[in-house]
DNA sequence: TGACATCTACGAAGGACTTCGTATACACTC
DNA sequence: GAGTGTATACGAAGTCCTTCGTAGATGTCA
């Protein structure tokens, strides 16, 4: 499987995301730090196969090789793995008690539980 | 504040958190590795004051200084901000579609939600 | 006392992550 | 063609994390 992405690459497939694709001159302007850090990373996370990367130009465009809900759901599985003993019921505890959820992420999240009910019955 | 513990550093809190407090043989036989390494950690992690040490017998004892509902909440509001750029829905969401949680579990997170709701009234 | 078990301390190796400097190639313009 | 700007490639340094080996102190027991 693809490996967990760092923190680092993780802001850089963040700002992928958003754009769907880009250059490492629109990735840096969007990211910060050195150029040629974003370009080093860049390369290592093709060789990840964090990115795919189109040679066709000049300037090489990278796109991420996962969707973000797959890298979300990956994350949070690990953290519900190693933190919280696989209880999903704690987390989302913790989520909620930590920040104050708006009125309509709370709709919103009940919204999903009739959803998942439905489903099993 | 204090340091974010390492994937390695948490194996041991949760056997610490288990146990409330434990030397490091105890903790070692909890946790597998090296029982060197187990003692190098825990001596790292007292640096860092991540646990506290009582050095008052031959072999020290160790307790965590967190409880483990600050370090879940530090944890989780991290993931939410470098992930789910903080909304903390689409993590419940992904916390919750990638297991499925038990009847009881779902009936857990209504019962918060009606507590958030209620509170914030 | 001597042999042995058990403890802490500490240094060093190996790997991953991040950053940056430099080399090199390509394109454009005067 | 010389100069300038922009691209990729790559090596090397610095840091952190993890593991382990070894040294030295302390306790126990025949």
């Amino acid at each position: 499987m693809k490996p967990k992405p760092t923190a680092s690459e993780l802001a850089i497939l963040n700002v992928l995301w958003r754009r769907k694709s880009g250059t490492v001159r629109e990735i840096h302007s969007d990211c910060g730090g050195g150029y040629t850090t974003v370009l080093k990373m860049l390369q290592i996370m093709t060789d990840k196969g964090l990115v795919e990367r189109d040679e066709a130009e000049r300037a090489h465009v990278y796109r991420p090789s996962l969707q973000r809900e797959e890298t979300q759901g990956q994350l949070v599985g690990d953290l519900l793995d190693r933190v919280f003993g696989g209880s999903a019921a704690q987390m989302v505890m913790q989520a909620l008690s930590g920040r104050k959820a708006s009125r309509d992420e709370i709709a919103q999240i009940r919204q999903m539980l009739d959803r998942m009910e439905g489903g099993k019955k």
